[in-house]
DNA sequence: TAGTGGTATGATAAATTCATCATTCCATCA
DNA sequence: TGATGGAATGATGAATTTATCATACCACTA
């Protein structure tokens, strides 16, 4: 599902956000933001991932709808690259919330293990 | 569908954009990055977002899920707020993209409604 | 024209969304 | 204290979307 260039900015930007909502989407991201020049060839996604050659297609495919990658083809193979390094951007800000909120609840359960049952008492320490 | 601790990064963050990935959720969350304290009451949301109560609600709960928001019960009334300002970075960075992107392919269109056929020429100028 | 590298299509299975209704929580007032 | 009402949440099934899989197809080179 792509959106009209006159949607509203809420509904386009959901639709990217839904574009990036697929593991395999996301690796394939990821490999093309650490390569570089953020291009690589379809051959290199193909070993790196393990995917089948027809669903890495497939997922490539929305990627391209979306324009959040490009193809190019020479001679007898195809490379992408990321449309915009903004997309990379996405990626990194994505891990740092996940990688604070991860730490956050690892600290709950870790303070949970720690002192059972303290946080019923009222007491503070 | 919420990613237990040990799966892989890509996955999680791929769940990270599926709880993003819904028009009424871009709203809501646009609605708490742009009020002071990036924090609001439902009430609020309600009002502004013009959603059923119980759809507005099921949004909610998604985001809560994937601890994007938190909420605190004060009375009779629940407030939300945004669980860490990455997402609002998050916002921020899409709207970006997608107005380099649809910069672009408005120009794509003046220039191909500007010279019509020019590009099968080969002329470049 | 055979072969390799990628892509499109179409059917089925799975996950999300939407709509409706029931329930909980808490303040207030009889 | 318990009945009422507003605010928000939860639960359910039907409808829509998205993913998955197998297979057919296209583009280019040798």
């Amino acid at each position: 599902m792509i959106s009209p260039a006159q949607a509203p900015l809420y509904e386009i930007k959901a639709n990217l956000f839904k574009a990036l909502a697929h593991p395999a989407r996301i690796r394939i991201l990821e490999l093309l933001a650490a390569a570089p020049d953020t291009t690589a060839p379809v051959s290199f996604l193909l070993s790196e991932t393990g995917l089948e050659a027809s669903h890495l297609s497939q997922h490539l495919a929305t990627l391209r709808r979306h324009k959040v990658v490009t193809s190019v083809r020479s001679a007898n193979a195809v490379t992408y690259r990321l449309a915009n390094p903004k997309i990379a951007e996405l990626l990194a800000i994505a891990r740092m919330f996940l990688l604070d909120t991860l730490a956050d609840s690892s600290e709950q359960l870790r303070l949970a293990q720690e002192l059972p049952g303290a946080h019923l008492t009222g007491q503070s320490s």
